[in-house]
DNA sequence: CAAAATGTTAGCATATATGCTAACATTAAT
DNA sequence: ATTAATGTTAGCATATATGCTAACATTTTG
């Protein structure tokens, strides 16, 4: 398998260069697998393992995993309750 | 039963008149309605019934209504589809 | 008013997100 | 190199969004 958490270290670091604000936000519409790169994007920038951000979520890490990995879609509810965990407000747009 | 659809309208107009974009975006957080609240107004907006609106989305007028007025909560592809169906593109951000 | 169009709701079926465990994989630490 | 920590995946259970029909309500049209 390849080393995904190396690229998206690397990723994220030289995002965070380019753009100090680094604001977790997407357009859908054709990549799903975003949803969960910008949930691992936030823990790993909160310094948090899966376990710790499933604790937080009352859930469990595998759980996390999958969310971040492969998850086909997602409740907006589900989306909520993480950015709060982060502090964040979720907003939504149609533009 | 207080009327629903008279309220949403002035509160449209009104709306349009003070903010001419008249963006549909929203926070979440609290009032989960205002999602049902945006479908509600892009449609009206766009001069649809809920059956014109169902047709497009291969569904019925019943989950239309239920979309707008009642629904817990909603899938991100559901919200993805709807602003497709308006020619928008949706847009989530963690802020 | 009567009829037609539009919107609402309840009840049930189905699809799928989410929850969990356990085994395994990978990476980090010593 | 071992061990510990962290992450991944499969399989199954459960909760819930979505799909549908049919009856009813409301609004609009004539």
């Amino acid at each position: 398998m390849e080393n995904k958490t190396f690229d998206l270290d690397d990723y994220i670091s030289q995002r965070k260069e380019k753009d100090p604000e680094f604001a977790k936000d997407f357009d859908t519409g054709y990549e799903e697998f975003k949803i969960g790169m910008m949930i691992k994007e936030m823990r790993l920038e909160s310094g948090m393992t899966q376990e710790q951000l499933a604790e937080k979520l009352e859930t469990k890490k595998s759980v996390i995993s999958r969310m971040e990995n492969h998850s086909e879609d997602i409740r907006l509810s589900t989306l909520q309750k993480v950015a709060s965990v982060f502090g964040k407000q979720l907003k939504v747009a149609m533009l």
